[in-house]
DNA sequence: AACTGAACAGAATTATATTCGTTATGAAAC
DNA sequence: GTTTCATAACGAATATAATTCTGTTCAGTT
């Protein structure tokens, strides 16, 4: 898909706030409301949005808790690597999990409600897990910047 | 603000697919269109729903390159860690920082086009603040999970 | 029982999204 | 140079959804 600049600055807007109504984008980039609307529907078939949310606050529906946790395997067998992952997509307190280079294999970001919610989900989820060898919880003292933007 | 059981389904809805009209919500919820309506402009009032933004994906745009990068300060004083944090906020390429608990200060996570562009925003940008004592980098290998919905 | 405020429903209105027919623009073909 | 084609744009018309308005229900209070 091939994306021009107006595209790109489209993205930014709709990245910043999807509520605004099309003639907003228009007028700020200078296009009708038609060709802005389908530049939205094409970039939209084309898969470069891939869909609209509500940004929730953490702290208002009390999940102000953050925790990264590095996980290691035991081994690293492809099976292992496959049921581990199906079972972290089960968890809904693991908002993203990355597999990532380096000493640990994994990188999990955990929202709950307080360190007690946390240790239970230690104990309940995610030590009766398979395969796993070692964890390094982290825990957000202060969330500096959050953006869910793809710089552009 | 108080939320029952009706404004949390809601949101999960919202943080799923904010675009679907207040009609299908009334239908899943088995409430009126109006009385959604007004539950929607309450939380958004009230500061539940923080905004509504277009998902943009990575890999369409070129961005699929993503980093956490653990910095340790050289010294903690307050003046270092606001110079530091206000240092970052301007950094677009850093979606995420976070002051955390344990040995490195903060996470930082990053979005490039490639391990190319990374190197560049090290050398240009990262490693030219202030304040900073060392760096390490993990690299994704594989996003296995990642969602922008707080679990409720 | 009468009163109050909050939440809800249905209808009426307003605003916006979406479609349609047409017109420029630019690149390739003749 | 002009013909052809594809793409992107526009303004007007229409369809759809958001928003407002009015009246009702219901739980809690006096």
């Amino acid at each position: 898909m091939k994306l021009d600049q107006i595209d790109n600055r489209l993205l930014e807007l709709l990245q910043e706030d999807s509520k605004k109504t099309t003639k907003e984008y228009a007028l700020k980039l200078g296009l009708s409301t038609t060709a802005i609307y389908e530049r939205i529907k094409r970039l939209e078939r084309g898969g470069a949005i891939r869909s609209y949310v509500a940004l929730v606050d953490k702290a208002i529906v009390n999940r102000n808790f953050t925790v990264f946790c590095h996980v290691k395997l035991v081994q690293h067998v492809k099976d292992n690597i496959a049921q581990f992952e199906a079972q972290v997509m089960r968890l809904q307190e693991v908002v993203e999990c990355h597999h990532l280079s380096g000493d640990y294999d994994y990188l999990l970001k955990i929202h709950v409600q307080d360190m007690d919610a946390y240790r239970n989900f230690m104990v309940n989820k995610l030590t009766t897990m398979n395969h796993i060898g070692s964890t390094q919880s982290s825990f957000t003292i202060k969330e500096v910047k959050h953006s869910t933007a793809i710089p552009l």
